[in-house]
DNA sequence: CCAAAAACTGTTTAAAAATACAGGCACTGA
DNA sequence: TCAGTGCCTGTATTTTTAAACAGTTTTTGG
């Protein structure tokens, strides 16, 4: 049975307008776009409804912009799938991520430089906990034991900060590594997660960046 | 061999600009943003790019509406496939799929029952080789030497047929289990990837049934 | 029956956005 | 060489929009 936010007929009402304003003409409505649809003398109206769906979390308003209304994507869908509305999926204006996947990082150059864009894929932007930025193609089998495999596209994070036992991109002079995070008083430790590989200390002075933090992880094949 | 309209590479930065912008925010972008973006310092040269790609048909400009940009899905498909770009437009039925995430497993009923579905997401469908019809969240540490580890959501095709060595989504009267498979002149094997774990032997007669076929994997989330 | 919430009208203001006009500069094909 | 086009700056003007405030009426739940 389904639990989330009651809809009042007239909010339902709007929800579906503004789904069908996306599909339709391919942006969110204005107020008066509305109000006028529905005979709203006012755009207020329309204003305090959209408040109201917002309260529900149904979408998200973006101040300051014109037709900055967003569905959430979970809300709507289980609000459709409990009245059984046919609509066709996926539901247009769902905010969709488009993650590059980056495969082997030339020398000294940026990771997200054009160069080493392979493909692009679009993901719900929700599908991971936090934004990812791009999809990184694993090499190598040294992060085995918390299941990061040789060929997996990790999801990261574009940041220059990290925690302590993060697991973390990080650039060493010319290569570009995936390990957890340790720092320590002395130096940077990244350590594997595998005991055949060597911890690498990173001495004061060296070459060294975190390129961005693991966030999620993609398997796109699965052999056999 | 593609013989539309021709871009120049500006305007196919901006037509791109454009197709990310709806992707990601749900909404067309204004004059303005197109300039901040790709960094013109006044809007008109935006409305020019506009009115050029709306000339060549790509686009179509709603005067007096913000955010009046439409794609002439067409064109812009076919100038996508000309350039083997994988963009995928919020607009209905094109390449995105919607994935039901299934959690627990009650017993008995079929694994793509309503009451399973915990949440959905839309993806690119090419973003894994083999199209997925479900994610199945993962409970366990049976499967971890191939990295498939507890909490991970699995992404399976919904099939009967499996060849020997697939890793598989097998019911065994009320519970469903991640395992390879293996067959042998005298049983069947569900074979786990992780020594602790025995392997269980399916004898003939014995409840047994394939629900699916693992075809990728997703790790939302990241601890630390 | 009362109070709160829902559902509006009407009005106003400031910001966002479209869009026109007047240039400048580099390149290209006739 | 010269017009045309692509590409851009800078300025200006008008619409469109968001968003706040002050009310009214109706519905709803206790």
């Amino acid at each position: 049975m389904y639990h989330g936010p009651r809809l009042t007929p007239r909010q339902q009402q709007i929800l579906d307008l503004i789904q069908n304003a996306i599909a339709q003409s391919g942006a969110p409505p204005t107020r008066a776009e509305i109000a006028a649809t529905l005979g709203f003398k006012s755009a207020n109206a329309a204003e305090e409804h959209l408040q109201a769906l917002a309260r529900k979390g149904v979408i998200e308003l973006v101040s300051g912009t014109s037709r900055g209304i967003r569905l959430r994507s979970d809300a709507v869908r289980s609000i459709n799938a409990a009245r059984g509305t046919q609509f066709s999926l996926p539901i247009p204006g769902l905010t969709q991520l488009a993650l590059p996947l980056i495969g082997r990082v030339a020398a000294g150059s940026p990771i997200l430089a054009q160069e080493h864009i392979q493909q692009t894929w679009c993901v719900e932007s929700s599908l991971f906990e936090r934004k990812p930025d791009y999809l990184l193609k694993v090499r190598g089998m040294s992060m085995r034991d918390v299941g990061i495999m040789d060929g997996d596209l990790l999801a990261v994070q574009q940041t220059r900060e990290a925690r302590n036992g993060q697991i973390v991109v990080a650039r060493l002079g010319d290569e570009v590594t995936v390990k957890r995070l340790r720092r320590t008083a002395h130096a940077i430790e990244l350590l594997p997660e595998n005991p055949d590989f060597p911890v690498i200390v990173v001495q004061p002075g060296e070459p060294f960046e975190i390129e961005g933090l693991a966030v999620g992880l993609i398997r796109n094949t699965m052999l056999n």
